[in-house]
DNA sequence: GGTTTGACCCTAA
DNA sequence: ATTAGGGCCAAAC
């Protein structure tokens, strides 16, 4: 499997309600320090296929989104849409990542 | 091959 | 607590 397929993948198990940040989806794909280009590959996706890519926020729990074609409040909308509490905090939008942090680990 | 580009992350000041 | 700086990795040129 390719990085890409590895964190599509990844992503696709994420339980509906919950986050995880691009960190750690870079850890559970076996290349600890690729945080970034998770969130590289995350900037080009086409689809296509329905991948719960709004339940991927950065470490600290915040919303990533700048100046793209899909914008951070439509990530925000589609969170509370699961019952995801999201605070807007200084024009940013953030979770308690204490109270919908999940990580791949916990699942196997 | 080297260079550039980010939906990132950690540390130190 | 808040901010700056540097390091990291995979893709696209």
């Amino acid at each position: 499997m390719t990085f890409e397929e590895r964190i599509y993948k990844l992503i696709s198990q994420i339980p509906r309600g919950q986050v995880t940040s691009y960190g750690t989806l870079a850890a559970a794909a076996a290349t600890p320090r690729a945080a970034r280009a998770v969130g590289s590959l995350l900037r080009a996706l086409p689809w296509g296929p329905p991948l719960p890519w709004h339940r991927v926020v950065n470490a600290r729990g915040m919303i990533s989104i700048e100046n793209l074609a899909i914008p951070k409040t439509e990530q925000s909308r589609r969170l509370q849409a699961e019952g995801v509490r999201v605070e807007l905090k200084g024009g940013n939008y953030w979770v308690d990542l204490r109270k919908y942090y999940w990580s791949p680990v916990m699942s196997v």
